[in-house]
RNA sequence: GUUUCCGUAGUUAAAUGGAUAUAACAGCCCCCUCCUAAGGGGCCGUUGUGGGUUCGAUUCCCGCCGGGAACACCA
């Protein structure tokens, strides 16, 4: 039941339009005053009368039912109260009802999204500047799917470019079969390091790697057999790492993937004359808005990352006429997507205004930036092993008996790292600290799944009471704080979705547990009297399909005892 | 230098322009004869600064201070 529109419906404003007092209608900081209220200063204008007064005028005439039960008029603000029963009767009915879809939509169908995300670098090893694409692209497929659209998970290969030149070298000056097949992706990685420590004093090592990427590009056979060897392991590596963060894709289409699809681009650009030489390189000017040029061909006439983008936009257009495409990378590059973007628009694509630079914060360490190339990174892998160790450590303390250690210790502690990943808006900036990410109290996943294992508990203690269809009664405070916030969910879901903030889940996820915390804390569920036991059995089951389904929604496993 | 993002408690963060700015962490103090203590309760604030718009500003606009990022052939 959609309240707000509800209440919107029946106030007798003259001269203000429902859908700006549906816009209006706020939720009181303190639920004393209410449960929904209408701020009436912005209307003392147009009805020439004082707040104050528009809100006394208006408490009376409001007509209070069975769904609003008060209605009263306070400093301005006109607020009304909801009838509890009812309110709890719709959530607990609806939930009931509608299960692991709660908080789902159509709103979506018919219409597909793409999203750009992950899309990983060949023969570099996956590490936390990884994660934040990964998991906020894998949460916003999960959620943009959940309301009803076709969403596209584009896993955009970093497979092309000079670099493959350098590993080559690399790899044929200090490498061997034996040596990157036992140390897979890290030997990669650690030749790649050293590539570029001895290239410092060897800058003739350079041209070497130009050579050698040369050699891939015009098809050379044992070239382009190292080539597809690296991108196999790689991603044989990062499938391990998609595998536990539960990430999936349907398409892998990278940068080699584009080569022949550029030419027409840039036939296109001509042709409408946006091409211009300058300094030898083509470029499309755009200093008109403000902007830096957009470099479409270098002056060696060989393509750049922005030529290919617009080939890889045209290409998810003409295949999967997306409504939308996203872009999960790094706030870092806003000046490259603003360019191309700018670039498709002023090429006559009207869609072009259908790109979305998803942009989000860098992930640095204490001791500085990472960089792959000096080898000063953190893995993923590495992290992940010390959160489900320690998951699994407190568990054998805490929990002997528990049969499947290993299988909840894995979702506790790839949780944690995920959850750390989308706590925050994700423009914020992270400093990676293993203190923080190994700690499991607080606003946490593990807060979250420790109070669904609660709520199993209590449930599974409550077998052979028939609660599900239990007459509800009036909720006490508690319930009733819990109530109106589980009502909330769907709203949370589509807010999450129009920001592109899978934050906005997390947060209520955690909100839910604390409110499900004081319930718990402050009501006894099963020593309570027939009739208030079955409905608080109710509403702990409906507090765990909300918690559950946010928690999916996020990647997040939920683990039925911990 | 230009453009852009950010600045909230000791720390990390929250807050469609709305009422008394919300949590968590760290610290100190309580609570397991009671549904999982990975929990609950209690103690701590000049929203960087100066203006402006507004009935009302953490939020919008301008200046300043501090920090990050980008700015021609890397992605």
């Amino acid at each position: 039941m959609d309240y707000k529109a509800y209440i919107a419906e029946r106030i007798p404003a003259e001269g203000v339009s429902k859908e700006e007092i549906a816009e209006s209608i706020a939720i009181p900081p303190d639920s004393s005053m209410g449960d929904f209220a209408l701020p009436c200063f912005k209307f003392a204008k147009v009805l020439r009368k004082s707040p104050a007064m528009i809100a006394e005028d208006l408490k009376g005439k409001y007509p209070v039912d069975g769904v609003v039960s008060e209605v009263s008029a306070v400093n301005g603000y006109l607020n009304f109260k909801i009838d509890k029963v009812g309110l709890a009767r719709d959530v607990l009915e609806r939930i009931g009802r509608e299960g692991e879809k709660y908080g789902s939509a159509e709103i979506g169908k018919g219409k597909t999204i793409c999203l750009d995300y992950s899309s990983v670098n060949i023969a570099k090893p996956f590490h936390i500047g990884h994660l934040s694409t990964t998991v906020l692209g894998g949460a916003l497929y999960r959620i943009f799917n959940f309301l009803g659209y076709k969403a596209v998970g584009i896993n955009h290969l970093g497979d092309y470019g000079t670099q493959f030149g350098k590993l080559i070298s690399a790899y044929t000056r200090w490498g061997n079969r034996d040596l990157v097949e036992k140390g897979g992706i890290r030997a990669l990685n650690e030749l790649y390091v050293r590539f570029h420590r001895e290239a410092e004093e060897r800058p003739e090592l350079e041209d070497e790697a130009r050579a050698y990427f040369k050699k891939i590009e015009e098809g050379d056979k044992e070239c382009l057999a190292l080539f597809e060897w690296f991108k196999e392991l790689t991603l044989k590596d990062v499938n391990k790492i998609y595998e536990l963060l539960d990430i999936h894709f349907d398409s892998y289409a990278g940068e080699s993937f584009y080569q022949d699809k550029m030419q027409p681009v840039i036939d296109e650009l001509k042709e409408k004359h946006l091409l211009v030489e300058s300094r030898g390189a083509q470029i499309v000017d755009l200093e008109a808005y403000g902007m830096s040029p957009c470099i479409i061909l270098k002056s060696d006439g060989s393509s750049l990352y922005a030529t290919r983008d617009m080939a890889a936009a045209i290409y998810r257009k003409q295949t999967y006429d997306f409504d939308k495409c996203l872009y999960v990378v790094a706030y870092q590059q806003n000046l490259h997507f603003k360019q191309f973007f700018k670039v498709l628009e002023l090429m006559g694509k009207e869609w072009a205004k259908d790109l979305v630079h998803v942009a989000y914060g860098m992930v640095s360490l204490e001791d500085g930036a990472m960089s792959t190339r000096k080898g000063n990174v953190v893995f993923l892998e590495d992290i992940i092993n010390k959160c489900v160790e320690k998951a699994l450590a407190i568990l054998v303390e805490k929990n002997p008996d528990l049969e499947n250690k290993e299988d909840v210790a894995k979702k506790v502690g790839v949780g944690a790292v995920v959850f750390g990943a989308l706590y925050n808006n994700k423009i914020k900036d992270i400093v990676f600290s293993y203190d923080k990410a190994l700690n499991f109290d607080g606003e946490t996943s593990v807060y979250v799944q420790y109070t669904c294992a609660r709520a199993y508990s209590v449930l599974n203690r409550a077998e052979g009471v028939n609660y599900k269809n239990a007459p509800i009664s009036e909720p006490c405070a508690q319930e009733f704080e819990l109530l109106k916030l589980l009502a909330d969910f769907p709203d949370t879901v589509r807010a999450a979705a129009e920001k592109y903030e899978p934050s906005y889940i997390a947060r209520y996820a955690v909100d839910v547990a604390q409110k499900f915390n004081k319930f718990y804390i402050d009501c006894k569920i099963l020593q309570a009297e027939s009739g208030v036991k079955e409905m608080r059995l109710r509403l702990t089951e409906a507090t765990l399909v909300t918690l559950k389904n946010a928690l999916t929604l996020l990647g997040i496993g939920v683990p039925e005892k911990m």
